[in-house]
Order: structure tokens, then C-alpha cells, then sequence
DNA sequence: CCCGAGTGGT
DNA sequence: ACCACTCGGG
């Protein structure tokens, strides 16, 4: 039997809101650890990899493994039927055909709860390399997101240039060209502010638009947004969960004519 | 001759707003002590009662009764003409073909007038009859209105079941199930955020959401909605203006097949 | 009274 | 999935 409740429903209707444009059907994998997610976007290009760590819930308890095959169209409609504030408790038996979601006002004078039915969705769990990159770089989630939504104006693609000392993201279209480059610096202040760079080689590499336009839907799940990269390699781009746990999408750049 | 004047242009807005939705062509009844409309939608189920007090109005005169017989999609479209902060006037001869809509801004800067050619819509007038009601809610119309919109997405139908110490609104549909259950409640320092509930026998009645959602168009008009029920007996869902009048839906009930 | 977010429609 | 409108907050 799965049991979790967290303590502010919005955290787990962020984490839809996030991979619902990327994803459609997916596998809630329960452990005891936790939630978590492994899905290909329907193109099969941008792999999404969630994990709600247990600690991210305010209650937690799942005996033994249970998968939840969920679509997410019809889970995001039932998580909007909350409100924000509200407890949001996801309970399912040891082999179920429907979880329950319930919300729970703080004032406890309202309780509403809601049943979705269960699918069953086959996916192979994708066993995923810790790689070694050549670039890491940290910075503002909202920062990276109005990045891809500008450029996204100008063509399809968006290029990232790291050098030691900056960050360059360009693109090049039909009406126009565009660039923003970063120079990493730290805000002692606000270090979510910060850019930073850590750098083992440089990298230039090439991505769709379109999955990134996919990528940015979570920045609200995190202030900082971590890219890792090197060449020919899955970009890793990562949102880690306040509370316990992350959310990866992975992404192969365009590889040049000339390879 | 009928000459109405609102402070606020708003006020108008929100009522025509309020059940232009339901109902296309009414007559406005004008007597000396304001404005009443009574109207069926288009499937004659749902039944609009509106009154529109001579306290509402900033100044108001009707010397006759005088019916206006208006298209309310024409009639919005005017409204909207104004500014929310504007002066309203409504004007009309005795045996009037036209109604005249006169707006002014508060600065005296800038009038404006539209007139409206008027129509000959026949509608028996109703006798509406003062019916007991096993059940009175009071809630805040947001709240209601959220309910209506969240449980639409399930199913055509919502079912309102009220106990001594709980409102119970319940909606099955293919995907899923969904119900949200208040208790009553006061709030001493917000009273309209307090659920309310008079009982003189439980109720179990269902009615179609697609009504319900024309209903929840009012919720502007009034932060609290009243809900009285009874077996078998349209229910009345009431928005009071606080200027003066009201409101009032009636809904009949689906019927259980065993009826 | 303006702005941003949420919601409903195309 | 995107855009426009409406509503609530600053």
C-alpha cells in the first residue's frame, strides 16, 4: 500500500505542470525510497528521469513496490482541483486499478477526493550512466527559461558556447540572429543569482528548441537549473526538488553535417 | 418614461454578463420600484429570475411600467462600450422602440450613447411560488463555483447530498470519480467565507453540471451563494446584490430512474 | 487602477 | 498547444 502526503499540493502540481507537455502516459514507479519517473517524450528524443524523494513528503509509506500507470492529461485535471495550500495525500493498494488523490484544506472543514483510473503502460526502465561531462554550468532557472523562450523567436535551434570565462547561447534564423552571453559570477547574497562554470573542456553543441521550450516548463520547480555537457554526449539538464529529490531530462544535441 | 442611472457601469456588466449565457432575448420589466426580468433558457430548464431594485440605481424614475424587450448579446456588446468606473444611464420613452445607453465618465470629459433597437419577445410572466425547502446552504459563491468547475471535468452530473453537519457534492464519471465535502462553518471575521447550512431534512438531488456552470456565471454578483433544495422541486440558487435585489436561479432536479 | 496568473476557448 | 480574457492581488 502506497501512502504520501504532501504538505503543499502545489509541489507535486509543479512536478506535472513539468513533464505533462513532454510526456502522456507514464509509470509511477513506489518504492519505500520514493517516487520515481522514467519516460520518453513521443518523439523519442528528450528522456525525462523524476525522483520524488521520500522526504520531499510530509508523511511517506509504501511496503512494497507498486507501479502506477498514470496519464497525466487527466492527473494534471484532478491536481488543479485543489488548491495550493492544501494537503495533498496520493494513496493506492498493492496492486490497484485507480489511486486516490485527496485534498485537505489546513482548516480541515473541506475534503474533497478524487479517484483516477490506472493504465497499464509499458515501458523499459532505462538504466541511466552516471556520465562524465566536460562543462557544468549553474544558474537562474528564470534566467535559462527567458533565454529559450527569446531565441526560441528566431529559429529552431539554440547553440551553447562555454569557454573558462563565459556562456554564450546563440541562434540564427531566417529575420534575425541573437545571443546572450553570461560571464559566471557569484552573488554572495543571493547565490541562486549566481552563473557558475566548471569547466574541464570547452564544448559547443547544438539543441532544439523545441525541447528546451519542453525542459523550461519546470523551472518553477527550482530557482537554479543545472546543465551538464559534452560532445556527442545526452545534455543533462537538472531542477533539484527543495524538498528531496530531482527532475533530469536528458538531451542529444544536433550533431553537425560534417560528423 | 424610464430613466436609470448606476454609479457604476460595472454593476449592469455583471448582471448582463451573468445571463447572457442562459438566456438570449428577454423583456425587462420596468415598474416604479426597478427592474425585474424572468426569462427560460433555451431548453427551458433552467429559469432566471432577476430583480434589479430602484435602490440599485444612483437615481431612477419610471413613471409607467414600460418592457423592454432586449437581445442581450446586442445589449452586452454595448455595455462593454463603457468604462467599469462609468456612469450608466438606461433611458426609454413610454412605448419605446429603442432603449438608450448613456455613458459618462466621472470627469464629466467624455459621453457616450448607444441606442438599442428593442424587440417584441412574448413570455408568459411566471408566478413563481414561495416554496418550503427541506435544505438551506450559504457559501461563498468562489467556492461553489470552484466546485462546479472542478468536478465538470469527470461527469455531466453533480450531486449534492446534505446531512445534518455535512454538504456532500459527488460527480462519477469514465476516468474517475470526485467528491469535495464541507462542513459547516463560521468565520467570525470573514462571515462570507462561513458555510452555512439549515436543515430541516436531508437531501439527495442531482443536477446537470452544464447548468450549473451557466449558474456560477453570477458568482461576480455576490460573494455568497444561497442553495435551498428539496426532493423532488427545482432547487434556487440565489446571488444577492448588495445594492438591492437579487438573482435567482431555478433548477429542477434529474430524476432518479425509479422515480 | 495596473499588472500577473489562472482559466476557458480556438 | 497557443492565445485572449477574466479575476484576484499589489
Amino acid at each position: 500500500m502506497l501512502e504520501g502526503k504532501f504538505d503543499e499540493a502545489s509541489l507535486l502540481k509543479k512536478i506535472v505542470d513539468s513533464i505533462k507537455d513532454s510526456v502522456k502516459l507514464c509509470n509511477f514507479n513506489c518504492t519505500e525510497h520514493g517516487i520515481t519517473v522514467q519516460a520518453v517524450d513521443d518523439s523519442r528524443v528528450l528522456l525525462v528521469s523524476l525522483l520524488v524523494g521520500q522526504s520531499a513528503f510530509s508523511e511517506y509509506r509504501c511496503d512494497r513496490d507498486i507501479t502506477l500507470g498514470i496519464d497525466l492529461e487527466s492527473f494534471s485535471k484532478i491536481i488543479k482541483c485543489g488548491n495550493n495550500e492544501d494537503y495533498l495525500t496520493l494513496l493506492a493498494e498493492d496492486s490497484p486499478d485507480n489511486v486516490m488523490t485527496i485534498f485537505e484544506d489546513k482548516k480541515k472543514e473541506r475534503v474533497s477526493e478524487y479517484s483516477l483510473k490506472l493504465m497499464d503502460i509499458d515501458s523499459e526502465f532505462l538504466k541511466i550512466d552516471d556520465m562524465d561531462y566536460d562543462t557544468v554550468i549553474n544558474m537562474p532557472s528564470a534566467e535559462f527559461a527567458k533565454i529559450v523562450r527569446d531565441l526560441k523567436n528566431l529559429s529552431e535551434s539554440l547553440t551553447i558556447i562555454v569557454t573558462k570565462d563565459s556562456v554564450k547561447f546563440t541562434s540564427e534564423g531566417e529575420s534575425g540572429t541573437g545571443s546572450v552571453v553570461l560571464k559566471p559570477f557569484t552573488d554572495m547574497d543571493k547565490p541562486e543569482e549566481s552563473v557558475k562554470v566548471a569547466l574541464s573542456m570547452p564544448v559547443n553543441l547544438t539543441f532544439g528548441l523545441k525541447y528546451l521550450g519542453d525542459i523550461i516548463k519546470a523551472t518553477g520547480l527550482s530557482g537554479v537549473i543545472t546543465i551538464k555537457l559534452a560532445d556527442k554526449t545526452p545534455a543533462l539538464f537538472e531542477y533539484k526538488l527543495d524538498a528531496g529529490g530531482y527532475l533530469r531530462f536528458y538531451l542529444a544535441p544536433k550533431f553537425d553535417e560534417d560528423d
